[in-house]
DNA sequence: TTTTATGTAGACAGATCTGTCTACACGGGC
DNA sequence: GCCCGTGTAGACAGATCTGTCTACATAAAA
């Protein structure tokens, strides 16, 4: 079963993961609107008919790539927070070492979802909706390090959203890690409002 | 001196001022890259000679946009902290009502400047400039609120950081002031955390 | 009075972007 | 043996966007 999947380049990708691959690529680093589908062809190695095969319309893409992203970036992040050991007096310390390895890559360019609320508001109320289902998984990973309850999950929602400010602040800076130090702060500070650190 | 300013149309603006205002609303509201030229010429009332002897390219006009809408924000923002009464125990409450204002009008669709980060990156770096400068002078009216020094302007880096999340948060989600209450608790938090409630 | 700054009206060039179309090739399953 | 899914190559339509151009009008300044 499904062995039609991938017959014609055998050491490559099919095109359709090539395609979005790409597409994934261009879209993050330079912006979806600024991203022609000409360029993404050309890139992937694949012809337009090809391409619109695959994806009726760049909205389709763009979902695909969301969706894509979301799952990337999810399973990175809930390893990362597993990387680093959980003490009991900062227990948010494992956000701040993953956020400090994601904004140290070169790459960098802030959240894809963001980026997408912005950059694709009149596209349709599908980009809030996966950006929300995307912030929602995010403070459930948070909320994983956090005792159960009340307590804990209002301390996970503030802290995801101190998240996005430490994401956007690194974005405008590029160079400066102040956007780490001063959400190490605003953690620290939660944590002892909320009674979480022993 | 500068009579020849706006003869024209006595009653209304110069042309100038009316394309720049349209530009405003429009970019702020549908975004940049989104609103055409033709789409401001058309609305301002203005033909293209006109509009192009003002502002020789469309980056032009984003700068202005971007210098037009900081003044206009900034004495906004300035006026609605200074409107709400410090008190000892919660010094950033101004920070927390003047942001609920500001979300609760029906035209809000984030920070221009964020906006502007995210759609504009590739057009060169006064973008970042003019945004880095404008939440230097944010971060200044947040700091007025708190005692002077090194404690106090620690804080208001991470309270104008927390503000940024909390932007983006309520851009995502229109509606449910999710968002105000989120912040509300990290700004209490961090006011306890640098001993600067009473 | 002449010049200059500002304005109007609208055609046009040139680039770019999305999406469609024709024509052809090849391997596997029916 | 034949069809179908997948692939290649590239022309083309149609829309949109930035920016230029000609031709003309008017009020204030010199």
């Amino acid at each position: 079963m499904k062995k039609t999947q991938e017959p014609r380049h055998p050491a490559e990708q099919s095109a359709r993961a090539r395609i979005l691959q790409t597409a994934h690529d261009l879209f993050y680093q330079d912006g979806v609107r600024a991203t022609g589908i000409d360029r993404i062809i050309e890139q992937a190695g694949v012809t337009k008919v090809t391409f619109y095969r695959h994806f009726p319309s760049k909205n389709d893409l763009i979902a695909a790539y969301l969706d894509y992203r979301h799952e990337r970036w999810m399973t990175w992040f809930i390893d990362a927070l597993g990387r680093v050991p959980r003490t009991a007096e900062f227990p948010l310390e494992p956000v701040v070492s993953a956020l400090k390895e994601w904004f140290n890559t070169p790459e960098y360019r802030g959240c894809a979802f963001i980026n997408g609320v912005v950059e694709l508001d009149g596209i349709g109320p599908w980009v809030a909706e996966v950006t929300l289902r995307h912030k929602r998984d995010t403070t459930n990973a948070i909320a994983n390090l956090l005792p159960a309850g009340e307590r804990g999950m209002k301390a996970a929602q503030a802290a995801a959203m101190a998240v996005d400010g430490a994401i956007i602040r690194m974005q405008m800076e590029k160079k400066s890690a102040a956007a780490l130090t001063l959400l190490e702060l605003i953690l620290r500070a939660l944590c002892e409002a909320c009674h979480l650190s022993g």
